[in-house]
DNA sequence: CACTTGACCTGTCCGC
DNA sequence: TGCGGACAGGTCAAGT
């Protein structure tokens, strides 16, 4: 999915899009993509007006003025879509990505009262929309758990030393990919936060000194923010609230880079696998 | 308990 | 061209 940079993205797109606006209908495939009773949906999200757009770790929250929320999940192939200009028929923009939407990935739709829509597309459909008390948000497991927002102002590089102590005996990639140790980081920013400090991601973090973990939170928040700033990462299936790609893969040192020279030292990058999920290193600059 | 692996899904790409 | 298998930006449950 979209890591928290996407999702980051999305959030202000929408925030821009869709605030103020009322809902007037909701469609959905599967319970599986919104399991929430008719009812509720009848009561809470029909006729309701969206006050804000919130996120938190790669979790979206649009609130409602009835007191509650949609929550939603991307996870690796969602989409959250806001189709606004009917000049363009079913409503794309021209240079959108998106073309005729809804199409056979269309999970849920939410209408608005002046015929635009929010299209949730995901193809893998493990990403889900649910309608739920805001106030009941901070109770969920997930949010129990869930770790600092790493670009927070409180969030400071002994805070993450002290959370990654939490695992010492896993390895650093397994580490940063857990959000109950900070939140956000997947599998993109993982890796390209490990080459910017020089760290084998194989490492365990019992092996980590505290200056290669203060580095490592040094890296991990510029490529987050320069990420954030570049609208994300684009591969084939994310794409922002508006249907357009991010930047960010144009300034990747090596995600995705197996082959080429490291922009560092020149050594060709690599391609292993730790911690189940592809992995991109340099074998110089990196090492055990 | 901490840690790792498999499952959830569909689509695409790569080698035979 | 067809087919099988690996793999994909995430998370949770089940296994060791």
């Amino acid at each position: 999915m979209p890591e928290l940079p996407e999702v980051e993205t999305v959030r202000r797109g929408l925030s821009s899009l869709i605030v103020g606006k009322v809902v007037s209908a909701e469609t959905h495939d599967t319970d599986k993509s919104f399991p929430n009773a008719t009812e509720d949906v009848n009561q809470f999200l029909i006729g309701a007006t969206i006050t804000e757009i919130r996120r938190r770790a790669k979790v979206l929250m649009i609130d409602l003025s009835t007191g509650y929320s949609l929550l939603i999940h991307l996870k690796m192939t969602g989409q959250l879509v806001f189709v606004g200009d009917v000049r363009f028929g079913a409503g794309h923009p021209s240079d959108s990505l998106i073309h005729d939407l809804p199409d056979k990935s269309t999970r849920v739709t939410i209408n608005f009262e002046d015929g635009t829509k929010l299209f949730f597309n995901d193809q893998r459909k493990f990403g889900w929309v649910r309608l739920m008390p805001t106030i009941e948000i901070p109770n969920i497991s997930f949010m129990q758990k869930v770790g600092p927002e790493p670009l927070s102002a409180d969030f400071t590089a002994n805070d993450f030393i002290q959370r990654l102590a939490r695992r010492p005996k896993t390895n650093i990639k397994a580490a940063l990919l857990d959000q109950s140790v900070v939140a956000g980081i997947g599998n993109i920013y993982a890796d390209e936060s490990l080459w910017g400090a020089k760290i084998h991601p194989k490492r365990l973090v019992s092996s980590l000194t505290k200056k290669e973990m203060t580095l490592l939170y040094n890296e991990m928040r510029e490529v987050m923010n320069l990420a954030v700033e570049k609208g994300g990462s684009s591969n084939h299936t994310y794409v922002n609230a508006e249907g357009k790609k991010g930047s960010y893969m144009n300034f990747a040192r090596v995600f995705r880079r197996e082959g080429l020279a490291c922009p560092r030292c020149g050594t060709t990058i690599e391609k292993i696998r730790v911690a189940g999920r592809g992995t991109h290193i340099c074998p110089f600059c990196q090492r055990i």
